[in-house]
RNA sequence: GCCACUGUAGCUCAGCGGCAGAGCGGCUGAUUCGUAAUCAGCAGGUCGGGGGUUCAAAUCCCUCCAGUGGCUCCA
């Protein structure tokens, strides 16, 4: 139907006029009708609701219109139809199974973090939790010893005029914690761009120097609104595996080449499955439109030249500079940013940052905010459910857990436990008032990667039954095959046991 | 923050104006067991907090807090 005629239908509602508006002049317009029923619609419909047996509703929402707030909300109510009973109940079973994975749950069932009514948005990491998050601290660490990057410690709070340089002040404060000490207003930082800044401009720097790495994992807070809080995978107070690049215009292409190599590789460890997109200039920006258009294109050669599929999300940028994000998805396939490329020309010019090159004079370099798994707070949460709580064995709270058929087979348990702790395993012996079968069920539930199983033949050829997560079939091992065999497979980071 | 919904034992949930329940977990005892739950007993609760209606409130109403699903926003 021609646009005239969709505004004369809908000329009484507003919104349908809105979304007529916003139909570039390009495309058709298209309108639907299904028995008495007709709208304004993109499509495709169903040429009749008989062609759906099996409807089921997934629940109602209220939209913002306009994407405004303050303007009079819309109710939405989604559900899904099916055409036959059957594709619904296999529908609702595959979405079963997706909230079964939900990592909330399986966060308390693990024993791997919590929250308190009393400090919402804000997790509790109980020990198991904690063990994952130092493990992931470290496989990043390791990564960053290799590529030459150097890490620092700035501090939590810094005063307003620090935020007012960095243009948080004017383009973060909403979301940002203050406090007021001795009559002068902090802020708890919400990023830990301000506090590399300052430490580059503590003292003179030479060409000579960059690229100037500067990793930091510190603790972030942002005051997030109270509805948008989700599990781990949207707090208040989290981690990154944050680091900054002081560069120069030349080693911009070298060094993100090398950040998304590093990303592949990364997330490949964790078998992820990533989208990458480029984020543009936002309505709320700072500096001028030509860096921008500059730095834009940059990322999208760079892009290009690696042979990335990307999407372009026009105005997503953060207010100092474009961006490359990293999406990935959890268990409902809601997608969350993890890793993101910041090409940043606005900070170092405010916070006044220069070095001396070659020719003697002064500089002011450029800027590569970045981080690669993000929050480890979400990069866990998004994990828990990509594996259904079932962690790489160098992950897993517990790696290996000792069972002893009956008491008589205890010393030798308590000897094979030694032996793996020495090998710095994280294992446990499990008492026998239990039958072997109950404490076979509880291992699985745990997501114990390697049970160890010791009973007379065991003990007799000194010899371990090994069962490893997910498998019903055991296999007889030597202790030294065993030991190797564990130790090799952590070592590497493999993702299945 | 906005709209809707939900908060009962450590966990999962039943009860929905008339005596606060189950399973799992916990504790105690018995059982010593060969790869997904051995048996029995016991303990455990200001029914999210506060206010109201009622002879009587876990149950009805108001309010605050927290959570869930979306929306807006974002690592």
């Amino acid at each position: 139907m021609s646009r005239e005629e969709a505004e004369r239908l809908f000329a009484r509602n507003p919104y349908k006029l809105r979304y007529i508006r916003d139909i570039p002049p390009g495309e058709t317009v298209s309108y639907y009708e299904t028995g008495t029923w007709s709208d304004l619609c993109r499509g495709p419909h169903v040429p009749d609701t008989g062609w759906l047996a099996g409807v089921h509703l997934l629940g109602f929402s209220a939209i913002t219109p306009e994407g405004r707030e303050g303007t009079a909300p819309l109710q939405r109510i989604r559900g899904v139809g099916f055409p036959t009973e059957a594709a619904l109940k296999e529908y609702l079973r595959l979405r079963a199974e997706a909230e079964a994975r939900d990592h909330r749950a399986l966060g308390q069932k693990l024993e791997l973090f919590t929250f308190f009514d009393e400090s919402p948005g804000f997790p509790a990491l109980l020990p198991n939790g904690v063990i994952v998050l130092r493990e992931l601290e470290r496989f990043v660490r390791e990564h960053l010893a290799e590529a030459g990057y150097a890490e620092v410690r700035t501090p939590l709070l810094w005063a307003q005029s620090v935020y007012e340089t960095s243009g948080h002040w004017a383009h973060y404060q909403e979301n940002m914690f203050l406090t007021v000490v001795d009559d002068r207003t902090f802020g708890w930082k919400p990023m830990n761009c301000p506090g590399s800044m300052l430490i580059f401009r503590a003292r003179a720097r030479s060409y000579r120097e960059l690229p100037l790495r500067y990793a930091e994992f510190a603790p972030l807070h942002r005051k997030e609104a109270s509805g948008t809080l989700h599990g781990l995978t949207r707090v208040r107070e989290f981690v990154q595996d944050d680091a900054h690049l002081f560069v120069t215009e030349e080693q911009i292409e070298p060094e993100i080449r090398h950040l998304l190599d590093w990303i592949a590789r990364a997330f490949s460890t964790f078998r992820l499955r990533w989208s990458y997109e480029l984020s543009t200039r936002p309505a709320d920006f700072l500096g001028e439109r030509e860096v921008w258009d500059r730095a834009e294109a940059t990322l999208e050669r760079i892009l290009k030249a690696s042979g990335i599929d990307y999407r372009i999300s026009p105005g997503e940028g953060a207010f100092y500079g474009p961006k490359i994000d990293i999406h990935i998805r959890d268990s409902l396939g809601r997608p969350w940013q993890t890793g993101t490329i910041q090409l940043d020309y606005q900070m170092p010019l405010r916070f006044g940052l220069q070095y001396q090159g070659p020719d003697g004079q002064l500089h002011t370099p450029v800027v590569v905010h970045r981080v690669i798994l993000g929050s480890f707070e979400r990069f866990l949460g998004v994990l828990l459910e990509h594996t259904g709580g079932r962690l790489p064995p160098w992950l897993a709270p517990i790696q290996a857990r000792v069972l002893p058929v009956t008491e008589t087979h205890m010393p030798a348990a308590r000897g094979l436990l030694d032996e793996l702790r020495q090998d710095g395993l994280r294992v446990q012996l499990t008492g026998t008032e239990e039958s072997l079968s109950k404490r076979v069920r509880l291992a699985e539930v745990e997501r114990v990667p390697y049970l160890l199983v010791l009973g007379d033949k065991e003990v007799a050829g000194e010899t371990v039954a090994l069962r490893t997560r997910g498998s019903r079939e055991a296999v007889v091992l030597t202790r030294p095959e065993l030991r190797a065999r564990l130790a090799e497979r952590i070592r590497m980071r493999a993702f299945e046991p």
